[in-house]
DNA sequence: TTCAAAGTGTAGCGCAGGCTACATTTGGCT
DNA sequence: AGCCAAATGTAGCCTGCGCTACACTTTGAA
């Protein structure tokens, strides 16, 4: 009964967090394809994510009103200072999860994928002990 | 460029599981409650997961027409053989990535949340590593 | 037995992500 | 300049999860 209690906290949060992971891809997306080179347009997010531009013209819509990115009818999308910092702050913690599953001896494109998954669900004190451990080899 | 192409694959897997991952907890949620002493009801669920109990009616219908679960008007739930067997999986995997964050050295609390989360996103591959690691302490 | 509380079902709303189909703008090439 | 293809925008639909409000069963206690 009062496991219920004890429960309920881990799974609320899990399942909120659903919308802010696809604002953390955004961001990282657009991160690492505006630094490739020239541009982020709505059809490079398609690409990447294998959806349509629908998708990506609202998603990046509703970026926008959370102040994460910045755009103008028919022109590329640029991330703001705190699109900026948010992108920084996945790349890191995702770069941080992807080494990590290396260094435990999962195979590197397995280990792509599953970070991809993972990555968003890793609290700041989980990280740590992945650093920690990633370093200690 | 070709870019695009490696990248697409982990995203658009990582997209398309979220509904899943709401099956997996539901049967998990169902095994773990009606084998605590009596039946699971719909109630019993809705404090599970801290959601209204019109959200839980709904997704249960949804799993029991996945053939997941098995229930009546007024009835509690029941996991069907299939819904069993799911439920057994990811209880294992559930237990063994808590066990392996427990042994990596993150606090039981943590642990206890960030499993919610990582779960679905392990691989059978990742999850090999995680048991290796755990049992090699 | 009766009746109120607890549990369950249903109607109807919002949000977010997915899509196709169609309209519009851009941009490059002849 | 003109035109076609690609990119972008818009309309409208579906599914899934979340909710409140309200209706209906079950159930237990007076």
């Amino acid at each position: 009964m009062s496991e219920h209690a004890k429960q309920s906290l881990p799974h609320r949060r899990t399942r909120h967090d659903h919308s802010t992971e696809i604002a953390e891809d955004y961001v990282e997306a657009v991160a690492e394809i505006t630094t490739e080179g020239s541009s982020c347009r709505v059809v490079d997010l398609a690409k990447y994510f294998g959806v349509s531009h629908v998708t990506v013209n609202r998603t990046v819509g509703r970026l926008q009103n959370e102040g994460l990115v910045k755009t103008e009818p028919y022109k590329p999308i640029k991330l703001t200072p705190k699109g900026k910092r948010l992108a920084d702050k996945c790349r890191e913690r995702h770069e941080i999860v992807y080494q990590f599953l290396l260094a435990i001896g999962v195979d590197p494109q397995t280990a792509a994928i599953d970070a991809e998954g993972i990555e968003h669900h890793v609290s700041p004190k989980t990280l740590d002990c992945f650093v920690r451990y990633s370093s200690k080899l």
